[in-house]
DNA sequence: CGCAGTTATTGAACTAGTTCAATGTTTTTA
DNA sequence: TAAAAACATTGAACTAGTTCAATAACTGCG
């Protein structure tokens, strides 16, 4: 199950046939997470990138002045790391917690490089999901700019419903950039339109 | 020159052979940009990738509102392109003008997909290449709900000092959000500081 | 079950940043 | 070189969102 959701992430983006997709996930190792335990801290650095197959993950980082900032929300079919700290073997700057009992498939540095190597199509596979990537933070850098803390509010809800239901106010707030308090409010004000 | 400056780009990410960078540069044109013209209007369908070796251009986009956003502003050694429109040949959200006269290496649509099938490699390139525009914006993303208006201001100064001179008040604020009067109010108190 | 810890709500006081309008400055263009 | 246009500065009034503090509601756990 966990590999068929693996298979259809692929076929988003890119044709494999049977025996690639083998090669591809063969390369990958299913990993169990517990509730509120991390996958990634903070300053250590990021030996895997993740496929969630199961559950909810929280990818986020804390600031100087000790504010946490939830970069994204990873549920079924979306990926998980801190690429920088994998690509470059550093220190990562982001934390990923699992907000309830979860499953991932884990595949190691030294693993992508070599199936990077054996299969070229993979690179082209990152490069088309990374550009889809970094087209929706372009949009989200923009929607931060041009909305209010209302509209990002009911737009959050909307685009990611299912996620939403599953996150506490606070860590709604620490998503959209504003207080929990503030999203309190939002909420009143949304309840007492209808 | 344009071409020694792409030369340069590359071996920032990658190694490639004379001959190799003989076939990927082969595929590029380039193109000389007036002052305030257009490489791209929101709306129209972007047929490029461009490689940006004199001048300076704005990416930007115009909200419902009519507020102008300034997504990245692109001098020499950037890229400018809508990725999103570029790849689905989709209508743009972005826009691109030159802030001054300026010059590209572009290639288009159908060379990129045929320099893709007979160079593997480029998917790398450009792999690496979105990934670590990735990791900017993210790091952009986080910098926009942590760090006040003053602090963000200060950090895109000392960033991009030399791109900073080249603009305007109105152009800095619609890259940070903020309005264009706050900028004038953030540089006298900073002026008054020294 | 009962209690501890976390989360949510609400209001009051506050502040960072906006908006508007007026004035001054620089740049562009004829 | 003058006039027009665009840009920058400043202050006053305003507002979206914060902070703090108090209370209420849930959640999980021994």
């Amino acid at each position: 199950m966990p590999y068929t959701l693996l298979r259809e992430n692929i076929d988003k983006h890119i044709q494999f046939s049977d025996a690639e997709f083998e090669t591809y996930s063969s390369f990958f190792y299913p990993k169990t997470i517990s509730k509120k335990e991390y996958l990634l801290r903070q300053g250590d650095i990021c030996r895997f990138e993740g496929f969630v197959t199961k559950g909810c993950f929280r990818v986020y980082t804390i600031d100087n002045d000790g504010n946490e900032n939830v970069l994204y929300f990873a549920v079924e079919d979306w990926w998980v790391t801190d690429i920088d700290s994998f690509t470059n073997q550093a220190p990562a700057l982001l934390s990923i917690q699992s907000l309830e009992d979860s499953e991932v498939l884990l595949i190691n540095k030294k693993d992508k490089e070599q199936l990077y190597q054996q299969m070229p199509k993979v690179e082209k596979l990152f490069r088309i999901m990374t550009q889809k990537t970094l087209v929706s933070l372009q949009r989200r850098l923009i929607r931060n700019h041009c909305y209010t803390a209302d509209e990002r509010y009911l737009h959050f809800i909307k685009t990611y419903p299912k996620i939403a239901q599953k996150l506490t106010n606070l860590q709604i707030a620490a998503y959209l950039g504003i207080s929990h308090e503030f999203v309190s409010k939002i909420r009143k004000k949304i309840a007492s339109k209808k």
